[in-house]
DNA sequence: ACGGGATTGGACAACGTTGTCTTTTAAGGC
DNA sequence: GCCTTAAAAGACAACGTTGTCCAATCCCGT
């Protein structure tokens, strides 16, 4: 209930030096900002959003999903929150489902409805073509969630996965154990992500000023069967190493499925390292050391973006620090029994 | 983009004319509504909530909850924007934590920065005493789901789970089965729900013109140990029954357990039936029937109440019809393979 | 004391809608 | 053709905020 106007009376000042203070721009001595922030504390005074909306300054976003997994909608949700209410916008949910043909009719209705500054797109919205389209001809600002690796192209802001770090990440655990002779069993060489992992294998190699053995890298495919078999001609070869490094927790199961078949123990023997945090890496026993996909971070690094954009367009032009097209939120490292250090001789 | 007076060009009338269409009360000639409603469709006109909200016509309610059952809460939201959505309004939503001591402040900011018309109170929160003090004091409509069965006040309407019809539905369920005598295994007696779910119990048998044998309603408690001790007196009891109405899951996992000691066949010689759809009644053989509690559609109901209410205080006392304190909402029967017909002699 | 620049105040419009009036127009009954 | 009534239009204020402009004030150095 408490308006502009009420603090200015406390404050001792007129309404619009409140209101000049609040979007901080302009040039207000700092005595009269301190009184005039002090009287804004003691009467709780929040600006009313639907005015401000009214006259233009959007003050809520739009958080777009299709996703059956409530799991995943929840981490994101309370990401995407968390950065809203620290830069003081609201959140508009919008569930949909990104098959139905009047998806892009939604989406306008809602853009009218309720004046949104922009939206946050999820998978698989984010990765629908038509609904991209709508939103760059509507003019709205947007920021895409990516499941993949990188971004696709530079139509709006991008959140993706940095697989190439946390390859990174998990390489550098295993040679910090000691390490040295560490397989890469890659998943299938046609996916964007493996090639990014490997990059990331690479580059821990080179950071620690090791060699890295060619016959340790096995080209492979996404499947338990691939880690299986693998992992066999490994153990067979003259040179086995003393770790894996298995590009998802697939694979790694069926590398550990393996090294039990031919007694060798995990991780005394063999450390079994794998990648994604799915539920494979906890139902094996040792459970695998892996890398997590941070769905809430992602969502919150989205919305940054998001706001920072808005804020950009309306203060027109003048970007005081470029915005990124698009930003890598580095899966998280989770150990777990299946990797130690390396056996005393 | 398109407003009010772009529809009344458009339909050739008064921007005044299309206002009262959309709040359809007052006296407009049928042929203009109709021509002011064709107008709409083609612009794909939607009504600019801020404008609405600052004039004093709240468009959005509020959705608080602090659980950290993702399913649970995705559930509720699911509920919740459906009705919104029919309704013309928009979500607020706001997690937190019930237990943080700034829990009424953050209640009180949030409801001055955002014009909402209500809130949805979720447990734990609608189960908050200083919470239902502040929102009474503010004087705001407000709804609460309660876990319990029952209403335990008339504070604010509420929405509750209807123990006593579900333990209905389930009892029919064993006699359409052709059981006549069916057990009933009770849960703690000072916990209300197992006065409403025998209250069930009885009136299934009294609407299908049977006798009740008290010998055959055992008094115990919600827990495993119950249920496998009380069965066991039933099963050496002289009267034995064909069919147990266990109190919940956990009675009926304890049950199922003594059968199985006892060499009793399930469903051949003993139906076995829980209540809740906990995860027990999944995880035993056979499969636990019971009943399902509808989350979505009790966050779906406690919607329609809380925009009924806000309605009727907006359109001021004059209630067409009266709105209900409390409703019920029925668990569903879940049909799984522990019931079936009773054994041909 | 005077000019100049920074700081603050005041007046006003605008955003899209609804509520309250008053006025015009149309329709219907004698 | 006149009166009554209902339907529609019209004018205006209001909700709380921001933006634009201009006037008023203050502090500073000369």
């Amino acid at each position: 209930m408490a308006t502009i106007k009420d603090v200015a009376k406390l404050a001792g000042v007129s309404f619009k030096t409140v209101s000049r203070v609040i979007n901080n721009v302009d040039s207000v001595s700092p005595a009269l900002q301190e009184k005039v922030r002090a009287a804004i504390d003691e009467l709780g005074y929040q600006p009313n959003l639907s005015a401000r909306d009214l006259r233009g300054r959007p003050s809520s976003i739009a958080f777009i999903y299709d996703n059956p997994n409530s799991h995943y909608v929840i981490e994101l949700q309370k990401g995407i929150l968390a950065e809203c209410h620290a830069r003081g916008y609201e959140l508009v949910i919008h569930p949909c489902d990104s098959k139905a043909d009047d998806i892009i009719d939604q989406l306008h209705r809602l853009l009218r409805r309720v004046n949104v500054g922009g939206l946050v797109l999820t998978p698989p919205l984010s990765e629908t073509g038509s609904v991209v389209q709508a939103l760059l001809e509507v003019g709205i600002p947007f920021v895409r969630v990516i499941s993949g690796s990188g971004a696709p192209d530079t139509l709006s802001p991008c959140v993706y996965i940095d697989d190439r770090h946390a390859a990174y990440d998990i390489t550098r655990h295993l040679i910090a154990h000691g390490h040295r002779r560490i397989a890469f069993l890659s998943g299938d060489p046609e996916h964007r992500s493996t090639g990014e992992r490997f990059e990331g294998y690479k580059a821990a190699f080179q950071d620690s000023n090791l060699e890295l053995d060619p016959d340790l890298v096995i080209e492979g495919h996404y499947s338990f069967e691939s880690g299986v078999e693998r992992t066999k001609q490994l153990l067979e070869s003259p040179s086995r190493p003393t770790a894996v490094f298995a590009c998802n927790d697939e694979i790694a199961a069926g590398t550990l499925f393996s090294a039990r078949m031919n007694g060798v123990d995990v991780p005394q023997d063999l450390s079994i390292a794998g990648f994604e945090d799915s539920p494979f890496s906890r139902q094996t026993w040792p459970n695998v050391t892996t890398a997590r996909q941070l769905n809430e971070k992602m969502a919150r690094s989205a919305t940054t973006l998001l706001i920072d954009e808005i804020t950009r367009r309306r203060d027109n032009g003048a970007d005081p620090q470029a915005i990124p097209d698009a930003v890598g939120v580095r899966p998280e490292l989770v150990v777990r029994e299946s990797t130690g250090p390396v056996r005393e001789k």
